[in-house]
RNA sequence: GGCCUCGUGGCGGAGUGGUGACGCAGCGGAUUGCAAAUCCGCGUACUCCGGUUCAAUUCCGGACGAGGCCUCCA
């Protein structure tokens, strides 16, 4: 980190206080999120935590540097859900195979929702099912530290046996008796006692274990990849604002009992929910939005998205906030991305052309400081989008490079923006012919021909270009831009 | 019932113990063959009630309101 960077501070959950970000070696910052149990389509909910991370992520990396930050982002590739659909989905099929079927397929939707959403992708992607043993290895030690117990073919953990069990919830066992609909089974010792391994039926996937063959629960799995990529304690854990309780505060409970530790992570960070025109987002309101859904059909406002314009709504809004998730905030987005993109293009600021730096070689320039400055304070984005506002009128070509580096350091990128907009243009993909165009209007408008200019004019907007003319401050000379507008 | 967020102009939303961020929309003007774009100007907002203070939208307390968690839902 150089002096002239700002202090990265960050929301802990764990403190509900804004702390000054620390890592515990500046060589690797590690971080972990957790991803998406892959039993269906990724919503737009899940989308808001991939892109709030994947911001965290470009940050940290700007920070401390590219190869000093480890993100890691597991896929939860086992659960009941997962086997109830594997079940419904492919009937005729082995259990296992359909599992293997189903989770392949939502894994891989997932990676293409988000890649999508211009997040990069995590340093490591691991998958539940590939660690088993680890979790077995955890099970074992936390009844070794009698911090867990066998009961009815069950693992249970104790969460009696730990004292400061729901610090990060700020709650305690007790308060969550009173009005909680909590399962009072006879053969847990707590009925908040949450389940480390359960035992798998014939037909259910399980794994060979010292309590039999059985699966795990839901919280180890994430005790267990974390330790195993990141460490026994690492720097920054997030996920959603539903995952405070219980999941996050059982894997707390398991990884420090486990190891014996203070800690697990020492920044937990949550990001708020989305509701969807001002109501909250579910199946049965008729107002539950896949990822894909909204890339791929007209279900939503009645047209596709681009990715981009998902990802600016989702960042306008700071990411502890709600963000009502609704068509005129996408509109918005969208005019503001475009502004933004053809302010860039208008300078060109590439010795060529970005119609050539499509497919060549540009060189972003770092990102601005005021921008690092706003992200720094625990991910002030939408500060840092009101400094693009302001610097969206670029005087100068670097200026307008300044502004392309900065949108790609945010995760827009005028390659993508441009592929949108050449299949948005129809016949004319020549840039060239466009000039010609253009150029041949000019002449007519010379000759006080406008009946000649307006045809041209007309055939370019049929196209989806959109002329404008203005005047040259110093000779007054008309000057004629066009742009693509879909 | 317990716990946690949050209440800023038509909208999205920053921020601050004392001159109304920024953007969108709107209004007026300049420019213009027309159109669009562009440029200039315009808003007097901080849920309510107390308290602290010379001064509160900002700090403290309370009320009201919104949302969330306590159900393997991000």
């Amino acid at each position: 980190m150089t002096s002239g960077t700002p202090q990265l501070s960050l929301y802990n959950t764990l403190t509900r206080k804004k702390e000054p970000f620390v890592p515990i070696d500046a060589a690797n910052v590690r971080m972990y999120a957790c991803g998406p149990t892959v039993y269906d389509f990724a919503h737009i909910g899940n989308g808001r935590m991939a892109i709030v991370f994947d911001l965290l992520f470009r940050l940290l990396r700007q920070v401390y540097g590219p190869d000093h930050v480890t993100y890691v982002r597991n896929i939860t590739d086992v659960d009941d859900k997962i086997n109830a659909r594997a079940a419904r989905d492919f009937p005729g099929l082995d259990l296992n195979e359909a599992i293997r079927k189903v989770t392949e397929k939502t894994a891989a939707q997932y990676q293409s929702d988000v890649t999508a959403l211009g997040c990069l992708e995590p340093t490591i992607q691991p998958r539940a099912t590939d660690n088993i043993e680890q979790m077995q290895t955890l099970i074992t030690a936390l009844i070794k530290r009698s911090h867990a117990y066998e009961a009815n073919g069950e693992v249970l953990f104790e969460v009696g046996s730990m004292p400061d069990y729901g610090k990060l919830s700020g709650r305690n066992p007790e308060d969550n008796l009173a009005g909680a609909r909590v399962a009072v089974d006879a053969h847990k010792k707590n009925p908040a006692d949450f389940v480390l391994w359960k035992q798998s039926s014939a037909e259910e996937p399980g794994w060979d274990s010292p309590w039999g063959r059985g699966r795990p629960g839901w919280h180890i799995e994430c005790s267990a990849m974390s330790e195993r990529y990141l460490g026994q304690l690492f720097d920054i854990h997030g996920g959603g604002l539903d995952l405070i309780f219980p999941h996050h505060e059982n894997e707390i409970a398991q990884s420090r009992c486990a190891h014996g530790t203070h800690a697990m992570a020492n920044v937990w960070m949550h990001n708020g929910f989305l509701q969807v025109e001002g109501e909250k987002m579910s199946k049965s309101l008729g107002n539950f939005f896949t990822i894909a859904q909204l890339l791929e059909t007209t279900d939503f406002g009645g047209r596709k998205w681009p990715g981009e314009v998902l990802r600016l709504a989702m960042l306008m809004t700071h990411y502890r906030q709600p963000i009502d998730f609704t068509v005129a905030q996408l509109q918005l987005s969208e005019a503001k991305l475009k502004q933004w993109y053809e302010a860039v293009f208008e300078h060109s600021p590439m010795p060529t052309s970005w119609w050539e730096h499509l497919n060549g070689t540009g060189a972003y320039l770092p990102p601005s400081q005021e921008l690092i400055a706003a992200l720094s304070d625990d991910l002030n984005s939408h500060l840092a989008l009101s400094f693009l506002d302001r610097t969206a009128r670029p005087s100068s070509a670097s200026e307008a490079a300044q502004l392309a580096s900065d949108l790609h350091f945010l995760g827009f990128d005028m390659e993508s923006f441009w592929e949108t907009c050449r299949l948005a243009m129809g016949e004319i993909t020549d840039k060239g012919e466009i000039d010609g165009l253009v150029a041949a209007r000019g002449e007519a408008l010379a000759n006080k021909d406008f009946a000649t200019a307006d045809r041209i004019r007309a055939e370019l907007a049929e196209q989806g270009i959109a002329l404008m003319d203005s005047k040259d401050p110093e000779t007054g000379e008309r000057r004629t831009k066009w742009e693509i507008k879909r």
